[in-house]
Order: structure tokens, then sequence, then C-alpha cells
DNA sequence: GTGGTCTAGACCACG
DNA sequence: GTGGTCTAGACCACA
């Protein structure tokens, strides 16, 4: 599977997709520090998606100090990422997140078991 | 926690959160056929959202056969749900969605196992 | 005539008698697939309409595949058409509109005769 | 078929359907003058609808000169009906109303020609 | 009191 | 400039 990807069909903005998708990557460790990203027209290309909207997300991660832009070079993952908060406190948060996705897979004939499964299977091959 | 709930902070928009919640709460039997849902008005203040956000995500899910309204009474689950296509050959639609749900969790820095444990715990709670 | 008309002083809903507006310009063949639609605000001065009302009917008809919207660009009349359902079986149907036409017309002091002159003139004129 | 109908799916307002279904029977005839019309009981039970309503268009007809009620007896088609104004000039009037007709149908996929053969059909069997 | 329709106008996402 | 989302609030249809 392609490392970022964005469904069109999807409710959620683009540009919220691609971001989100970032992030994770980088959380995840599928991006390491330092790691360079696809141009802004290459992804734009590849996610058929205006240019614009991929630059937007470059430009605001890179405020956030998640991306580093060194001109005519490229675009980089951060060295130091910034810091997310602990888990700590923040059970609430995840649990809101975890049955949004439980209700998005029940409405499309998904069970809990279902999303269990593919869980498992997508943490094994990326990290786990 | 209360049976439909909304972030207001999500960048997807209410509407569709709201209409997930639902399909999500029918599909899971926590909403049974026949069941009646709140008015427009009390949801719309129980989830501080504008009553024309409910309506719209009541009707629309009355065109999709999901709800029934019965006009100057109020809106109620239809008996019959319509079929949502089998699993079969919608794996890569699973993929995507919990490939979402783990990216953002990511990126709010809980893991895979976290998200892991909470998908557990939650269809332990609600549907066994 | 204007491709496009609503009475505002019809009983039917103004957003009602749009969709059905467009969806007969489309099945008659006055809307091929692919044409553009006129622009949500172009056509709410138009037909002297709020624009939500026609953003409602063109995401209502793109949810129903009718319509096809391509975001920042327009919406255009989609390439493929969902089935409608033969005719067959359907008489009752049709006999329930063309009397509620009928109805409509001798209220008005039109005689059936009326009618099927309106009917033979406008669809010679239109689709021969 | 049933002198009276309506049809609880269609975007008309069921009063609006009601009134001109009356008023249309008594124009074409199939309610002369002097005809007692059902109860409003019996018509609300008929066409699965609230005796308010029924009761609140046989008040708008009666206001209107086309229906009389003598109390403890029942409601009437009055005996001489109000003008409606003579076609003439009324021609935009009814080929609106023809087309709005031809919409729908084209929408459901009916011809002109079907709507035409339906027109001649029931313009025979109810007074032509 | 229930849902449905419409308006006016703000602000956002996308190209 | 295109469509999309949301709000606030008026008024209508129906039970």
């Amino acid at each position: 599977m392609a490392l970022l990807t964005v469904d069109h069909r999807h409710p959620t903005p683009l540009y919220a997709q691609l971001e989100q998708g970032i992030r994770g990557a980088i959380a995840a460790g599928r991006l390491a520090p330092g790691a360079q990203l696809p141009t802004v027209r290459q992804l734009a290309v590849e996610l058929k998606v205006n240019a614009n909207t991929v630059a937007r997300v470059y430009v605001e991660l890179e405020r956030a100090g998640v991306l580093e832009t060194r001109r005519g070079v490229g675009t980089f993952v951060a060295q130091t990422q910034p810091a997310v908060g602990s888990r700590r406190g923040r059970d609430a948060e995840l649990r809101a997140l975890v049955q949004r996705c439980l209700n998005e897979a029940a409405a499309r004939g998904f069970s809990a078991a279902d999303v269990l499964g593919q869980v498992r299977q997508l943490s094994d091959s990326q990290g786990g």
C-alpha cells in the first residue's frame, strides 16, 4: 500500500486526511526523522489532488515543527518532533476516536471483530 | 456515554459524524428497529448543534431507508434496514478505514496497542 | 422558455420542483451527460431562490448519481445515469401522476382536451 | 379508482393534494353540484390522513364558495360554482402546468407518449 | 409539539 | 470563483 493516501469520497477534508496521514506515518515510524517527503507536485499527482492543497499541508506542518523545508532541496521530517502530550488523562480522547472508527465500520457492515483483526494485521506489518 | 455524540473540533463535518453515529448505533444494535430517536430539537440542544443540521441528517437517512418519519409524530428506526453489501471484496475498504483510524491515533500519540485495547473494551461493553 | 424554472406560488416545495425539473431535463435529453449545469449562485439568482436551496438539490442529485460535482470547478450531468426502473408494473404510478395533473388542470378551468393539446405541443417541440 | 386520493410520498402537501382533487373532481363533473361529500371522519380514514387536515380543506373550500356545509347534515358541492377565469390569456399557466407534469413523468422514466396515452385513457373514461 | 421548507449570511475547502 | 458546512430564525404542514 502507498505510504500516504487520501479518500476523495470520505467526508473528512482532503487537507485534514493528508495532514493526519503524515503525522501518523511519522509517529508510527514509517517516516523517520530526516526522511525526505515527495515534492509537492509529485504528491499532488499521486494523490490526484491540487498542488495548492499539498503545499498548504506542508506549510502548516512546517509551522507546527513537524516538517522542515530546505529551499531548493526539498521537504523533510524534522529531526526533533514536537511533544504530543502523554496518554495519561486522555482516555476519553482515545475512546471517542475508536468509537468513531467502530461507528463508521458498523455503518458499512463491518463488525468490531473485523476491525480488531484488521488493527492487528496492520500493526504487525508496520511496526508491531 | 451518551448514545450519540459529535466532536465539534474534529475536521469531519458534524452532519457526517452524526449520520455515521446513527448508522453505527443501528448496525451495532444499540438502536433497535422501531425505536424512536430524539426529536430534532432535543438532539440539537444535546449535541450543541443547530436544529437544521440534525434535521438534515434525519431527512437524509430517511431517503436512504434507514429512518422513518411520521409527520407530526417523530422519527423512528425503520423496521427493515437497507442491505449494506457483503464484506466480500471490501477488504480494501476496511483496511483504509482502519488505517485512517490508526493514523489519527498515532498522530495524537496513541499506539496501535492502545487502539487494540480500546476496540476490545468498547466491543465488549456494547455488543458482547 | 428557460431550461429550468420554478413556480413560487405552487404548493410543491421549490427544491422538489427544481429536482424534478433537472431530472426531467436529463431524461428528456435537454441536458446531455457531461453537460455543465449553471453554478449554484447563478441558478439561485435566475430562479429567485436562495443559494442554499439550489445547493441542496445539487447535493441530493449527486448522492443519487444523477449529477457529479468537481470541487472548485462546477456541477455536471453524470456520464452514466442511474437506472430508473422499467415501466412494467408501474402503470398505477403513471395513472396517479396524470390524474393529479388533470385534477390540477380541471381545478383551474382547463379541460382534458386542453391538456392533451399542450402535451402534444410540448413533446413535439422538445423531443420529437 | 377511488374518487379522491392523496399520495403520502409526493412532495406536494396533503391538504393541497386534497383540495385540488376536490376542485378537479367538481370541474370535471365527477362530483355534481348538490352531491354530498364523505364526512370528514370517513374521508380521513379512507385517505389515512388526520381529520383536522380534511376539515381544514372543507372549511377552506366553503370559504371559497366551492362547498356548502349544512350543519348536522353534511358537506355538499355548492349549486353555483365560483367562476374560474377563462382560458384566454392563460396559456402560459397551462404550459407550465403540463411542463411540470412531463418533467415529473420523464424523471420517473415515462415518455411524453406514455403521458399522452394516459391522458386520453383517463379523459375517455371520465367525461371526455 | 413534531418535522419540513426557506432565507440570509458567515466561513471553509478546493482549484 | 466553485461548491460545502453551519448558524439563526421565520413560517408552514401535520397530529
